[in-house]
DNA sequence: ATATGTGAAATCTTTCACAGCG
DNA sequence: CGCTGTGAAAGATTTCACATAT
């Protein structure tokens, strides 16, 4: 009897709260769907209609309360809590996103890391030691850990995507330039910039 | 009377152009909709009217040719040359953009990189030193670039979006946690990670 | 025999416009 | 009066299925 919601209004749902949370630090506590949308570009029906898709937050002639409203979206995405992900490669993007502060601030907590070069292997990132590649499988079923971010080179990509499928984790979101193939359940994000590069390009000149 | 092609169909074209550059690593001459289509998770059939917007790069009964194929993904998206790239932050993430080999391989160079910490400027990252922000939009007007990467902390990112504006910048890679306002000439590309991590934690649980 | 390119159909997404509530 | 929530309409995208070319 649930009816499934378009994974297109998921993806909207964290632009949404962002803005919310923008507009919680700076003191505003109402909204309405016609000012959410003004700030993200998005028209105000689109958002009004997005939102019913999980309930009536609203109030008729007044507007959405800024606070309740975030709480709301963080409980549908899941985000009411904190979450640890794992980092596989230690190279400079790796390392840059283990030092992430933004992370932190929004409930994701890097916990652990790996490697498979030998001189990276057992040196310290901020908190945390560089494990090997070797290690993974049994480290990450350990943890319970179900989400990764994947920034090892494209020829190792697809091997290490089905070692995280093996330990458990249920998303990925992927670095490398390459599309993996991995079970219906788990879930990919291609977030490789130079596609978004190309993309941009294309509208040049 | 040109019509004008959808953007969903230009974001498609990367990963086409993607697969097919793999495939052509691996020696494959010919391929078809249905194999590539397999390799991507894109149905046959959305492949070739996609492509049929640009022209018929087929051939019936055989396929398409990978090399050809190829070439006229790179003229379409306009990277049949080499692009040079701004980044604007040289915190972790900056440096780690800075120094990541995928670009240059793909024919985009990184050319100036800014940053307003005192303690950062005048220091080298590769090959470029960090400049001033004061210098931004004089910098980039000279240099004629017209992509930037926006690493800076989110309070920091609309006023400088806003001097990419001025300096002629047209396509900005964001970073930041933050809906940018720009100019309709202007494309802007969200790739804050927090977002993509939000939206798969909505299927966890 | 095989695989493209493409109208037509099916499906999905967005916008419209307004009843209804505070 | 102002703004939500929502059916219905419009618009966009994807899939189907086949004529056509090699």
């Amino acid at each position: 009897m649930e009816k499934t919601i378009p994974d297109i209004i998921i993806g909207r749902l964290p632009i949404y709260l962002q803005a919310l949370e923008h507009m919680q630090r700076h003191g505003l506590q109402t909204t309405s769907s016609q000012e959410l949308g003004e700030a993200i570009g998005i028209s105000a029906a689109q958002i009004r209609k997005d939102l019913s898709q999980f309930g009536e937050f609203g109030k008729q002639g007044k507007g959405y309360s800024v606070p309740f409203l975030v709480e709301q979206l963080r409980a549908i995405l899941h985000i009411d809590r904190v979450w640890d992900i794992v980092v596989i490669g230690a190279g400079n993007l790796g390392q840059a996103i283990a030092n992430y502060q933004g992370f932190r601030d929004h409930g994701f907590q890097v916990a652990l890391i790996f490697d498979n070069d030998p001189l990276r292997i057992g040196h310290q990132i901020g908190e945390f030691q560089i494990l090997s590649m070797d290690e993974l499988v049994p480290q990450i079923e350990k943890s319970g850990i179900k989400v990764a971010m994947l920034t090892v080179p494209a020829p190792a990509a697809q091997e290490v995507a089905e070692n995280l499928v093996k330990a458990g984790i249920k998303s990925i979101l992927n670095y490398a330039p390459i599309t993996l193939s991995v079970p219906e359940d788990v879930h990919v994000q291609n977030v490789d910039p130079v596609l978004y590069l190309q993309w941009m390009t294309y509208y040049l000149e």
